[in-house]
DNA sequence: TAGATTGTTAATCGATTAACAATC
DNA sequence: TAGATTGTTAATCGATTAACAATC
């Protein structure tokens, strides 16, 4: 097996990816990492030390192809996976989530949405009727899921996780506050932390005004 | 002037905000730096070097006092500042930014909502009016505002960015995946990518079934 | 072939970790 | 005083940047 890929270089995967598609439609068909890097603000050192981890992807002389080395990119993300993932949560952010994100081109497939409030079960959201968290283990059996999407209060997420676990479920894509890895260090954590994003932004305005 | 202080150790401070301010609300007055590392699952040289960065907040011998070192580090982020942020979009991400989030406690005020579509002006979220994009321009002038955050889609945000700049806001919260500090150099801009925070588990799951 | 640009090795830089003297 | 734990310096580690030979 070759060296581990750093987690700052998967972090910066989906960034290219985004702006080679943009080229792509732009009908770019060849960039060099000189060029992408001024577009990008990065260095073109990083960029062809960061594709260097997967492969060599360019052409010495001529630089990379665009709409292959996205396509690439795209697969080295998996996002050809559609793994079935679920939603716990459908109030305001849980919506957000399942309205606002273009699952598919992820990498992954919004199988069912649950929530405890009664007032909310039966409403459909993206064509989804949202279920009762009663339901949960039942579908999730009978289902393949591989991912969960947390979208509940902190202390709503410890129990739901621990049943989510116990079904075998052991990725999350989590809003809450709640340390998942902690308690189940074999589990696959990606944590959306907004409050502490906007407390950095706060941070960064109180210093600038120094 | 001292050294600056690393995006890392900036990024962090809001971690250890909120695991202080469960130690206080669990009645814990003194911790030290290694009984913090374990639960933060860090390392205990890391946190006295983050805190170092700002002063000795500790005591020899004893460790750090908790409720104090939670308000230090509050103070430090600026959280006490209260910053007036507008919030553009009304949609669903943008309701549920307005909802989910303890402004105040994470440093903002959130004055004022703007919306495009008509239907959704005058609509009324958390206390707050839904008002039309086209007063943006006179309630910016007529009141401080500081701070934007950016709900709406990235097509749109270009141009919005562009009034808001001329208005003298210079700070974003920006969820789109519009470049902002490329065009505006001199912005102070945190951006909230959440779907590349999907690909990224996406990756992840892919990579532990190899 | 000459020019361009990659792939890759080496140098640099910065962040994390370790160690320990200072001190409560 | 002895034990504990910080503050801080030094060592290590890893990531970024620079350089350049390989090659299209």
């Amino acid at each position: 097996m070759g060296k581990e890929i750093s987690i700052q270089v998967i972090r910066r995967l989906p960034r290219y990816y985004r702006f080679l598609s943009e080229l792509e439609k732009e009908g770019v068909d060849k960039i060099s990492s000189t060029k992408l890097s001024a577009i990008m603000d990065t260095s073109a050192s990083q960029i062809r030390q960061d594709l260097n981890c997967f492969g060599g992807f360019g052409q010495q002389g001529y630089g990379y192809p665009v709409s292959q080395l996205k396509d690439k990119i795209g697969s080295i993300l998996g996002i050809q996976n559609n793994y079935k993932a679920i939603l716990l949560g459908a109030g305001n952010l849980g919506k957000a989530v399942a309205t606002h994100m273009n699952f598919q081109s992820l990498g992954f497939e919004l199988s069912a949405i649950f929530e405890k409030n009664p007032r909310l079960i039966g409403t459909m959201l993206r064509g989804i009727t949202v279920k009762s968290d009663e339901e949960i283990k039942d579908f999730c059996t009978q289902n393949k899921i591989t991912t969960a999407f947390l979208c509940l209060p902190k202390d709503a997420v410890s129990a739901q996780v621990d049943i989510l676990y116990s079904l075998g479920i052991k990725t999350f894509w989590n809003f809450s506050h709640y340390d998942i890895s902690k308690k189940y260090p074999d589990t696959i954590v990606e944590n959306v932390h907004m409050s502490d994003s906007l407390m950095t932004l706060c941070y960064r305005i109180s210093e600038s005004q120094k």
